[in-house]
DNA sequence: CGTGTAATTGAATGCAGTCAAACGAAGTGG
DNA sequence: CCACTTCGTTTGACTGCATTCAATTACACG
């Protein structure tokens, strides 16, 4: 609801959450079954190609998905923060870890084994439901991503990624949002050097400044034009 | 299972079948409500942005998914064929189609509105269980796509299709596959003329052959090397 | 205060897209 | 049956966006 003139919904990082549907017996139980991890921020929480161990509740922090490229290069396709679940896609498909994920920030997880995950699935089928459509949630906002990273240049990629990330970050107005350029790179799948000239470029133009390496948007109507997205 | 080398699962087309989990009764209750359509090649399933009348299960012929870009050029992200079902994401979800569908072949479709679906689905926990664990490990082949678009050039990429292709025709040994250049540079995610030129660069290297507009691999070991994967 | 890492700027290269035109196949109507 | 049209495919030439390599500046941290 950042902005009516974005089309923000489909392609925001955000997604609902599907605990709510846990009863307080459900709660009480997971908490006793749970490992709280503090994590620093670069630290992986699980790696690519490796078996699940259990489900991950983004307690405190942020959380880059990424999958590895040729030359070790990341290519981060999503977001997650606090109150959001992560690795739930390959424990369902009972799949390897398709992704890695790591900390953005210093985090703090609740890992719940998924022997206790799939305990609760069993029986709490509002829960089940909430899943099958949050993935599928999921899915319309990745086929946005994809379709962006197809179809717009590097110059339109990174307009979007800023607002998605001022939205992901939650920040206010009057207010910046920092990310090294390394991963706002990888998110907007260019070149730091890329990355940076748009900035720079952006800047310039009015649209955005930069202060402390924090990105604060200063012309948003400008910005959403610059997208040229819909 | 095509070829070893090649790590065919995790980027495939193809999907396993959720509607094994049916019993007779469930499925006589379908064949009793569902609408069997006749469309030619070329015909559109369903249009992106409008809203689901219900899920569509493909009898015959072979289904393009694709989502429409700013100049009108389709991005292609996912093949579909007999016996696959489509649309029940969005049917999941409950939102309107995040992409399009349309007819790449004489297609079979039966149309299974939402009311019956949701009603199967209510009972039906296997079902259930099956479409969430499908979703869950399209969403790891999506990744895969969305990876590969990001960090492969064209020629990597066009060898990747070729691959792909020849598994979702599936064709045996020393049998090719027919698709328009159009709708096979759309899937590479190029310019029509690139991939001309890439195919022509292939044959020239003998690890394709072109007859009648059909497409033969002839050096399968070779062409895996080209992708560069892993 | 020095050292390593991140960010920025410059220069050069090349991949791939666009535009334009030729060619081939298939279908249409006179 | 042939001229005509239309559409898909192919090839050529040109352009430009974005990457890479290289060098410099800013910054964080011990």
């Amino acid at each position: 609801m950042i902005n009516t003139l974005f089309p923000y919904k489909r392609y925001s990082f955000i997604n609902d959450s599907v605990l709510e549907s846990l009863s307080e017996e459900e709660i009480k139980y997971i908490e006793e079954n749970t490992t709280v991890l503090k994590l620093k921020k670069g630290q992986v929480i699980f790696h690519e190609d490796t078996t699940p161990m259990g489900l991950y509740m983004i307690k405190e922090g942020k959380v880059k998905k990424y999958a590895m490229g040729l030359d070790g290069k990341e290519h981060i396709f999503y977001l997650a923060k606090e109150g959001e679940i992560i690795g739930h896609h390959e424990l369902m498909s009972k799949e390897p870890y398709s992704s890695s994920s790591a900390c953005l920030t210093d985090v703090v997880v609740n890992l719940i084994p998924k022997q206790v995950f799939f305990t609760i699935l069993k029986n709490n089928h509002d829960m089940k439901d909430k899943l099958l459509k949050s993935v599928a949630h999921e899915f319309g906002v990745f086929i946005s991503n994809s379709r962006i990273l197809a179809q717009h240049n590097v110059r339109e990629r990174s307009a979007i990624s800023i607002i998605k990330l001022k939205e992901f970050f939650g920040v206010g107005i009057d207010e910046g949002f920092r990310i090294s350029r390394k991963d706002h790179s990888n998110i907007v799948g260019t070149s730091v050097e890329s990355l940076v000239r748009v900035l720079h470029d952006f800047k310039e133009e009015g649209v955005i400044n930069i202060m402390e390496n924090s990105i604060f948007i200063t012309n948003m109507q400008k910005l959403v034009k610059i997208c040229n997205l819909i």
